[in-house]
DNA sequence: CACGTTTACTCGTATAGACGAGTGGGCGAG
DNA sequence: CTCGCCCACTCGTCTATACGAGTAAACGTG
């Protein structure tokens, strides 16, 4: 195995008290944010490492394994440990849900995508009644069944959110609503054309790490938050008619949102 | 050694092509998830575990990592591991700048926190005034040189945010808010009075991995992500008069947003 | 009783070795 | 040349062992 070029790593300081398994990461890192190495590239294999460092394999998996949770490199299998590259983010105004951006044909998420020149998809669409959850209830108003309408939206082939609308069954029972496709415009539309003149929406944002079954279904790489936002709409009479519970992939979102000073 | 209760942990499959690792990481998880253990409360030792699974030292320990990663659990030297207890969060709602909030002697954070029983305190304050990094700049219309605001907040003696504000020198330096302590209302009620009448604010939000210094300055647990949030306050002329930079501890935070339909 | 010390238990760090499995390039057979 | 196989290299999983260091309760000494 030929050695690792001389100058791109330092040597381990014994006299510091600092993990040696610490102290390799922080390099890793510091080459990283330098540039020495770039996004995509692949790091040194780990038997590079324990030669370079004259360290177990062990010691080196562990450097690697910080760095993988602070989300910077991500390993294949058989291929080596990369630079995570940083995914293009789309962007969520705040005006996103304004009502002359309702007059379109497609979804919001479509005619967004479109328009940065990505190839969108929605995935695993389900609609159908249920219980509803203890949450949605309190925020739909005690309701006890909802229509849950399901879908995963896709970004160039890769799930970036999953979400779940839930509606009241008297406002969306044997509507357009409860159809898999809803029509123009999305539910908003419809429920507008239903009566129910929308008056603002409420969002309520948390960020955390991912649970198993978000991992999966949004293909997250280690050390990636999701965003859980929870959507909930009101009618202008003050009634909270849908409730659209969102996971996002945290790197692939940035929120906007614009605050009246008054 | 004592061993565990029985039923409270099952066996591991053998025939099952899932890493042992991960297994018992999924009994640990679903035996969290359904209260077996509660918040705060001590996981079975390494020494148990391995002793109720018939495995080495090594592969609980690989258990035991992914749900640091995952923020469910979190070790303590000498201790044991133990189920993380949630802390109570600070609700952020979209309001808080309002103006009608402005009117008290103290400062947003103080008063809110009082409010809610905790209490506030505000730490590390620097004021200086330095070169405006590129993305502030970009934000403010090109300036070079910034006012810059640090300060960390924490509650009940726990770091949950630390924000920079920045501001363009021709408007803050000489004045209050070039001072340690700007008085009451804080910077934007100084700003109105200099006859910068605010109009809106611009937020962008952000979650990933905080880096080492991130982790540091706000003491987080392993798996805990940060928000990270950036305001841009603007005048009625249109012109961007602060930027604030903020990165939160995201188990502590919940923000809330209130958005027109129209 | 009060206060150090001992001791057992905890997680943290590190080594050495083994085998498995995915990837991709090179080599050889056709 | 083309295709398939093999092999070298990669990370993934797992064992066994060792010592260090923090914690807390039991213990013993004064």
């Amino acid at each position: 195995m030929s050695p690792l070029p001389s100058g791109l790593l330092g040597d381990l300081d014994p006299t510091s008290d600092r993990a040696v398994f610490r102290q390799i990461a922080d390099q890793l890192r510091e080459a990283i944010d330098r540039g020495r190495f770039r996004e995509g590239e692949k790091l040194p294999s780990e038997a590079e490492l324990v030669e370079h460092f004259g360290v177990s394999r062990m010691t080196v998996r562990n450097a690697f394994s910080i760095l993988q949770g602070e989300g910077l490199v991500h390993a294949e299998h058989g291929r080596g440990v990369f630079v995570r590259p940083r995914p293009p983010v789309r962007r969520l105004a705040s005006d996103r849900f304004a009502r002359r951006h309702r007059e379109q044909g497609k979804s919001a998420f479509i005619v967004e995508a479109d328009a940065a020149g990505s190839h969108p998809q929605v995935d695993s669409l389900e609609v159908k009644e249920e219980r509803a959850s203890q949450d949605v209830s309190a925020r739909l108003g005690s309701v006890r069944r909802v229509l849950a309408r399901r879908r995963r939206y896709l970004l160039d082939g890769r799930p970036v959110e999953f979400a779940t609308s839930y509606l009241p069954l008297d406002i969306a029972r044997g509507t357009p609503i409860a159809e898999p496709n809803p029509g123009p415009g999305g539910i908003y539309a419809r429920l507008e054309e239903l009566g129910h003149r929308l008056d603002h929406f409420e969002e309520e944002i948390r960020a955390r790490m991912p649970s198993p079954a978000e991992v999966k279904t949004l293909r997250l790489a280690a050390g990636v938050p999701v965003i859980h936002l929870v959507r909930t709409a009101f009618d202008t009479e003050g009634r909270a008619v849908e409730v659209c519970d969102t996971v996002m992939a945290a790197d692939a979102y940035v929120l906007s949102y614009q605050l009246p000073a008054t």
